[in-house]
DNA sequence: TACTAAATTTAGGCTCGCTTAACTTTTTAG
DNA sequence: CTAAAAAGTTAAGCGAGCCTAAATTTAGTA
């Protein structure tokens, strides 16, 4: 039955690599080396090396002083581990009661070790997620991902309009907590109400009986990490 | 709350040698070189070599040519990692419809994956299970085992008595869908019914409506790693 | 256009954990 | 009791992946 080798069998690091340069390119441009020891936490040569590595196994193409791209096959195996990553967080959620701000971390080291047929076994009773518990959208087994069209941050809708918080990023705990504190999750939809420039809070009013306070004013880097669509009023 | 640091931080090789330095152990007898080099799959020199780095980190002690000891530090290391493992085995059968022969592998490679939390949310789950899928004995957090006294290998129950398989090893999937195809699962009770010399098989007797066959064959290698208290008859 | 600052790569080196080959110690058999 | 076999250790070396320092290329600006 479940032949299931963990397939190719990359390591550790290259998996983290490509799944790195996979999120970098989906921020438009190829990857460049410095972005990419930024994700990953080390020094500018050692991307340097192991490009150099995955570019000889086929994952990425590189071009010198000029940054990578991945190969059709090294993107096959960073959307499985994003795919793996999202699905691990969706289990953790929903299955053992997890918070969505500490669930990264969890899934982070665990998309490593677990094997295919654990994660669709995890789908599967999971109901085929489309999104991960902070919006993102879940790939599908041989690699297909929804592109998120028109989501625009919190601070370029608007003001007048109503719009949807449709994703955050998963990386950072203390701010996933502090949108908690105010009511402020995925699905949430709210009418911006008012911002001041100069990099000033934008203020919005929640729709619905969702959180203690209807009206909350969110600084300028929260509000740059909301992914929203604009549900109605001009757009920007 | 979960300050979850995946704790002391080992590495994989490291929690993978004290784990078989610790079953060897409890067999009886300190750890031989070859014998872990064995449970590992790696050359002897590779063992002395991490017996080196163990033994200067406190985590066993090591009296040359004569094997290894755990010490306190080693030991509760790898009761977590057995915790560890056996946890999983019991949240992949039971809650993700795994069969007991394949949750071996994966619950190997996971175990030095997750973290302590996500281990304590499993076993909540689960209900604080004692025993793995296997039978065997679920250490607590704290590092406390039950110690399964008067375990007897099947091939040493005698003609005539009536006994109940308790554990079998977890190693080896194709022995343990065997067993499925005979009825043949933990809890299972039976009587002895025959044996024959020279390595020749052992007869029994199921009770109750549990298999097809009511009687069965075990064969010696078999018999031997079968794990039973003896219920009632002479005892060996 | 030339020069500097920033980004990147190369050079050299480290640790971990593995290997094989050679040597030493222990065990066992005659 | 000794010699051969078995078990264990030491020696030498490899690859992955990381580091810092130095060299190189690109980009930006005077």
């Amino acid at each position: 039955m479940s032949a299931d080798r963990k397939s190719p069998g990359y390591s550790r690091s290259t998996e983290d690599y490509l799944k790195a340069i996979y999120e970098l390119e989906s921020e438009g441009s190829p990857a460049q080396t410095s972005a990419i020891a930024e994700a990953l936490n080390v020094a500018p040569p050692s991307v340097s090396g192991m490009v150099k590595r995955l570019s000889e196994s086929g994952l990425l193409e590189h071009a010198p002083y000029r940054g990578v791209q991945l190969t059709r096959a090294g993107r096959r195996t960073a959307l499985k581990m994003v795919r793996r990553h999202r699905i691990l967080e969706t289990y953790l959620t929903t299955k053992l009661g997890y918070d969505w701000d500490s669930v990264h971390d969890e899934a982070e080291r665990m998309e490593h070790a677990v094997s295919d047929g654990l994660i669709e076994r995890m789908a599967m009773a999971l109901g085929y997620p489309r999104h991960d518990p902070h919006g993102a959208p879940i790939p599908t087994k041989d690699g297909e991902i929804d592109v998120q069209e028109d989501l625009v941050p919190l601070i370029d809708v608007p003001v007048g309009s109503m719009a949807e918080l449709r994703m955050v990023s998963d990386r950072d705990p203390e701010l996933l907590r502090f949108m908690t504190s105010l009511g402020l999750r995925v699905g949430v939809v709210f009418e911006v109400i008012g911002r001041q420039p100069f990099k000033g809070p934008t203020a919005i009013r929640l729709v619905g009986p969702h959180a203690k306070e209807r009206d909350q004013v969110i600084g300028h880097e929260l509000a740059e990490n909301l992914s929203c669509v604009v549900l109605e009023g001009e757009v920007g």
